[in-house]
DNA sequence: CGCTTCTCGTAAGCTGAGCCGATGCTCGGC
DNA sequence: GCCGAGCATCGGCTCAGCTTACGAGAAGCG
């Protein structure tokens, strides 16, 4: 009988790609999971991984073996819902995960709503990186995670992985000195989040598909920064709902026909869990009227 | 993250009942399982057992968890399956059970079928108690074995296990010194299989069908030995086609509108394990012609 | 071309999960 | 009432599996 928990080291690897990667994630020493993996590939008498430079990559047999590690490991989250449905007063720790944003302006009134329903809940909230939010649910970190998509970002459903349909939908804001259109901005420089983020991608194809190349003057994350940062001059930025509550003055916000929607992710089988399904039904019923509406 | 290794402690309590069978069925003291079960429970959070009178009981919720813990195995053993797949050259040990009859008659066949398709293959047969087959199966002695069932018993499909399609149906014969109907029997002795056996609930049922309850005067299980009394006098008896090979003469067999059928049975998502696919092939290519058919 | 760096594998040693045996307790049956 | 069957608990031990340390091979860089 194949060992779930070898199994499960497997499926770190196809999705982090390194040996490393996956004893990072789970808190182990690199030796100890090539030792692991040694032993699956011993007891499945099957080559799964093959050096290839100074990596390892699964073979074809691997990655079907990984499919079925993805559906022994949601059944298994999935009979752990089940059971803690069965107990009733929903109790202990319920790890989410978010990004900045969110945060501030959404968990606040989510987690009041949950204490409500559920006084014996323990909410414990993180700010994720949202690149990293895929890792830290399936490692266990985290039990339910904010995760955001753009409309010019395709979104890639990560296997292991389950979300929701869209909580709620942001439009997005050119935040500038003056009125006016994203192609006018060909000029100008530009705020932008750093390299490798969703955020980042999303600005440089929305300026791409205006017809130009935007030059990228400032890298900051955070909105609040970025808006004081327009509002000094320093160039023009996009803006989501959520990042633009308080525009300082001189910055004038003008609606895109874009838009940003956040969902919750969880691990696939878990969505069943009640502390999740709480979670999420806090979300839809906390999360503030009028945001997928009026400017 | 439930671990696997207790759920199938579980799953094999809620089948044998009674902690010390489990330990018994997995070659572990009862203290361990004790031990182990004790941990699921606590990382479950969940009673799973009840001590009712000196035995243990599922709970509703342990019931539950049976039923995943099923669904999970099933499909731990269908990836190993399909790893046996990939890797050619179908070779290493094939563990068999069968009932006698079929050992005698209908494995030395399959046997040979088999060696000349998968030379690499080595199949260890082993004469298996009916009633303990899948107690075996699901512990993992056996890989595959040969069941049968017949018209008049009621057959349970058991969970954990799957079986195929009939692989050969037998005939029934009443055996005795005359040719007659089977009730004309009604007083005469009759030798039938120990109690609490598949057998023995059959014959009795035949012969309550029939319109009477049988006097029975020998116990034996061994088709070749009973037919001996037969001849001797001693009584009438019911004997499937693969246990009339020879009868001793003064016997008389009168074919009866009643069947028995063998099936092959494995651990559940076992099926497409190729050793055992290719067994299950070689027993429809060998079974006798004939054997559904005449006489 | 050689140095550094990053990655994976192997070897040696240690720790704790989990097994066994013994004992105690609580039921049910004779 | 006694006895046996079945489960839980307690010490003690063993081995699976982790860590640390080291070596080998492959990219990147001056």
């Amino acid at each position: 009988m194949l060992d779930v928990r070898r199994l499960r080291l497997l499926r770190e690897l196809a999705h982090l790609g390194t040996i490393a990667a996956v004893a990072e994630a789970l808190s182990f020493s690199p030796s100890a999971v090539s030792q692991q993996l040694s032993v699956l590939e011993k007891e499945a008498g099957v080559p799964l991984l093959e050096r290839t430079g100074r990596r390892v990559t699964l073979t074809p047999a691997g990655r079907n073996l990984v499919r079925h590690a993805e559906a022994v490991l949601a059944l298994l989250e999935q009979a752990g819902a089940e059971l803690a449905h069965t107990k009733r007063g929903l109790a202990g720790p319920l790890r989410i995960g978010t990004y900045p944003s969110a945060a501030r302006a959404i968990i606040p009134a989510v987690l009041a709503e949950l204490a409500g329903w559920h006084p014996g809940l323990e909410p414990m909230v993180t700010e994720v990186d949202p690149a990293a939010v895929g890792a830290a649910l399936r490692a266990g970190e985290l039990d339910v995670a904010l995760v955001h998509e753009y409309d010019l970002v395709p979104t890639d459903p990560e296997p292991g992985l389950a979300v929701t349909r869209p909580v709620f939908t942001e439009p997005m804001y050119l935040a500038a000195r003056a009125p006016g259109t994203l192609a006018e901005q060909r000029g100008t420089p530009w705020i932008m989040a750093p390299p490798d983020t969703l955020c980042r991608t999303m600005a440089v194809r929305a300026c791409e598909a205006a017809g130009f190349a935007p030059r990228v003057r400032h890298q900051i994350d955070d909105f609040t920064t970025v808006l004081a940062l327009v509002g000094a001059g320093q160039g023009v930025a996009l803006v989501p709902h959520l990042g633009a509550a308080a525009p300082p003055p001189g910055v004038v916000l003008t609606r895109l026909p874009m838009y940003r929607r956040t969902r919750a992710a969880f691990r696939a089988g878990a969505g069943s869990h009640p502390a999740i399904s709480a979670f999420v039904s806090a979300l839809h019923t906390a999360v503030p009227p009028g945001l997928g509406g009026g400017a």
